[in-house]
DNA sequence: GCAATTTCGTGATAATTTGCACAACACTTC
DNA sequence: GAAGTGTTGTGCAAATTATCACGAAATTGC
């Protein structure tokens, strides 16, 4: 694609100038500024430009950002004008909340396959998935060419499960368990738990 | 508490120390380095060391850290030596398994409060609470004194909420909703958006 | 058509953040 | 009790990241 010395730090804030720039598109906004952008945002207009400017030129002097262009860049930028097929680990309560959540479909991440080790949820209906048994994953999840993953079970069998994906060659990991998942180099981990955003805010209260 | 004037950028790391800090504790691990820390967190010795060093000396050379009293340290620092109730926003699906998620009761977070604006949901029980009615939230929330909140409503609401909270005197609010919020000086937001982490990913894969 | 205005893209500069390396200290071993 | 080893805290240097500010291009208004 384009050359990939781009500082991971540019790389993650473009989810959050797509997300921004979709509102706006439906909202009806033909054009923006990177000024506009920025105020919605919360960030400089000179960072905006600058991000952006890493991929290519698709601003215009004097008129702006096409916010349709720049959505569509972003997308082919961020790898998201196409689905992305996930497999979930884990189906207690926080597997089926995510498996029962809409909002990943709207952006092209579907769930496709949902495992755990408890004999009680194999065999459970989770809207239109069947909870299937863990020992099959890494044969089921490789042979399905799945390339990323989702794991909500307890801390303690987080890196056992990571490790089995990794096995299984998926090549992302959204990990709601609380613990930091020790990866190969080339796999990719993001790490969602609210205790640790309500600690970084509790910091700053009195 | 600590007068001197802290990055943002290594606050946020602290939750994660105390995390992992949190546990060895419970592992029975007595003492740690540096280095030890470093590589569970994937990061170098000498960050953990300066960042620690802002808030004071808490190791001994030789030795390195007492596991028990640098949580104990950290916990002070990060104001989570006490607990702290919250408000909850939006009854939803998402807010259900918020509501009952178990994991916030154990690091000291207590939801105290659940508001929707939805008739349908408005007396419905969850736990042991009973979702209100989202027109008295001002001023219960003001009444009670509670400083964080969590949103969990649809986008387009979300704002109107923010707005709310704020007037009710909350300080702090971890935002489920996939959109910016937009809030006066002094008031902290953390956005959890598994969309914006998958993006984050997607973009390294092939 | 031309001056005024807007806004981009970017080189230069400033600020922030990270990493290095070492003195100081503490424990262990012989 | 001295030599050896391990580990902290930190001044300084390096690397990274953000901001500034300006030329160039596009648009607008008269």
């Amino acid at each position: 694609m384009i050359a990939k010395d781009i500082p991971d730090i540019v790389v993650s804030r473009l989810p959050r100038y797509l997300q921004t720039l979709e509102h706006m598109q439906k909202d009806g906004i033909r054009t923006t500024s990177s000024q506009e952008l920025g105020d919605l945002i919360g960030i400089s207009a000179a960072q905006i430009r600058k991000d952006l400017s890493q991929f290519g030129e698709f601003g215009k002097q004097g008129k702006g950002y096409s916010v349709d262009f720049l959505v569509d860049q972003l997308r082919q930028i961020l790898n998201v004008n196409r689905s992305w097929d996930i497999v979930l680990v884990g189906a207690g309560n926080l597997g089926h909340a995510i498996a029962n959540y809409q909002g990943f479909g709207n952006h092209g991440f579907s769930i496709v396959m949902i495992f755990d080790s408890d004999p009680a949820l194999i065999g459970q209906k989770i809207g239109n998935l069947t909870v299937q048994d863990a020992a099959q994953m890494v044969d089921l999840v490789r042979a399905s060419g799945i390339k990323v993953g989702m794991i909500t079970v307890p801390a303690q069998a987080a890196q056992a499960v990571a490790d089995e994906l990794v096995k299984a060659g998926i090549q992302a990991i959204l990990n709601y368990a609380p613990i930091n998942l020790t990866v190969p180099e080339g796999v990719h981990v993001q790490h969602v738990d609210p205790i640790i955003y309500l600690q970084r805010m509790t910091y700053y209260l009195a």
